[in-house]
DNA sequence: GGAGCGTATGTTATACTATAACACGCGTCA
DNA sequence: TGACGCGTGTTATAGTATAACATACGCTCC
């Protein structure tokens, strides 16, 4: 389960080494002469990825990153921070949002299976560089 | 700004009728006859509709769905529960989410564009009905 | 009135995102 | 050895979204 395939480990090293989200397709371009030519073969790939909890799908963006905290803390649903000025993604853990999702999801569904919080906006280091 | 154009009255008329969040081009088909012939036209409508607070996007399925709020009640940003059985959509509104989505947005973004939360699962109906 | 402008609309073409369907090779284990 | 699972690969296609350009109508300003 935690062994990866070699095509896994090398999508993953791809998204931990980008500092911006990566779509499938930008992904399938870098990867293309290391093995992965086609679409199922990346969308394979990150399906195995997010099973594990090694990378995450932005949904607002359809694109993915690597997880960014420690390995145990899979509790986690994954909540992002997300520039839209120069694309950076910040992973957010917060408990008191923990709660909140636990509580609305058995608040208003029987059973829940997958949580998506996302906030947009302009981070504070590029208010700083705005021209 | 509250008038809208014959186009949108229509778009905004048929995701209220559905019961479930509209695909593009599913709202595409159902208006071809009623001169909305192009994917162009349709995500104009949407834009539109989303700019006044009378549609949302559900990001986790690129759909589309009626406010489902009263019309004075635009402080919230779009959350939603998703029944992954039967389709059905339900708006929250919950102040403790609110708050944590404010709060949030101000410690990781100077300046916060817009908010996703979605929840999919099953909902209390469907698991009543599970064969 | 008509020139200039903005907004809404329409059309074609294309880009981007995702999956279906099927084929192959390889290890394991009964 | 052969049935199976699993990872992989390929082709084709479905589904989602936008660029770029064209047209038409209703303004206002002179």
């Amino acid at each position: 389960m935690t062994d990866l395939s070699p095509q896994n480990r090398k999508v993953l090293a791809l998204l931990q080494a980008a500092d911006k989200p990566l779509s499938a397709y930008d992904i399938l371009a870098k990867l293309r002469r290391h093995g992965l030519r086609s679409p199922p073969t990346i969308y394979r790939a990150l399906e195995q990825l997010m099973r594990c909890g090694l990378a995450h799908r932005l949904e607002s963006l359809n694109a993915f990153v690597a997880c960014q905290q420690h390995d145990g803390a899979h509790d986690h649903a994954g909540s992002f921070a997300i520039c839209t000025q120069c694309g950076a993604v910040q992973e957010i853990e917060d408990p008191a949002l923990l709660k909140t999702i636990k509580k609305l999801g058995a608040k208003f569904l029987a059973q829940m299976n997958k949580g998506v919080f996302e906030l947009s906006g302009t981070c504070h280091a590029c208010v700083g560089k705005r021209k």
